[in-house]
DNA sequence: GGAGTATGCAACCATGTAGTTGCACAAAGG
DNA sequence: CCTTTGTGCAACTACATGGTTGCATACTCC
């Protein structure tokens, strides 16, 4: 599964940070980006690697600078997931309620 | 934000397993999900914990045994965030193609 | 009350990883 | 050329955290 790949990618607050950024402004580089963030512009690269890998972004280089971008559709089956996870049990409304109303082995007290 | 929690839990893989069994079989406790996964009950919980303190999941004790289920509605937030993110360049087509040919400093070659 | 079962707590280990620093390499442009 | 600017690589640090083990505590039921 690359999707593991995707949400360890999301789940470090400032990866999710970059990935706003981008949302929002474009295309960008690395070093662009780091007047954006508390951290060092290697760190942003790294960051940037991961989401690379995972295919949420995309890099191209144009002579001296490299730009970043986001990959369209790369977050759909995330967002699949979410999705699917989310309503199963909305849809049973709360299960915890259910369950333990339908499985009393004995009295509670 | 409460959503930083919510997206580093999902992010292990081992949670987001616990999820979809809570999510397909309902309510169970800790020790019955341990026959699910090869780690220890001890890690089972620690996950739970996790899950419960980010607003996924829910704990109740009933005698014996503590039951835990899903929170409904607990991944909304983050369900939204992929949307709005996802859409946001999907609109605006491949943003580093745009980007890229409409701001070529010089000739690339 | 005592056996059996489930949970809770705490210490501990090990690995992953976010972050830094330092320097080398590459492209552009005067 | 030589300077400037941007990127790449590598070593290193520090902290978070997933996982384990051992034992204590809580509840049930005969």
């Amino acid at each position: 599964m690359r999707d593991q790949a995707v949400f360890a990618a999301i789940g470090d607050p400032t990866r999710r940070e970059i990935v706003d950024l981008l949302a929002k402004r474009g295309a960008m580089t690395a070093t662009e980006m780091d007047d954006h963030f508390p951290v060092t512009r290697q760190a942003v690269v790294k960051h940037l690697r991961v989401l690379e890998s995972a295919g949420i972004a995309v890099s191209e280089r144009r002579g001296n600078e490299v730009f970043y971008a986001l990959q369209p559709g790369s977050l759909s089956k995330a967002t699949a997931w979410l999705e699917r996870v989310g309503t199963s049990w909305d849809r049973r409304l709360s299960a915890l309620d259910k369950h333990l109303s339908a499985k009393p082995k004995r009295a509670v007290r």
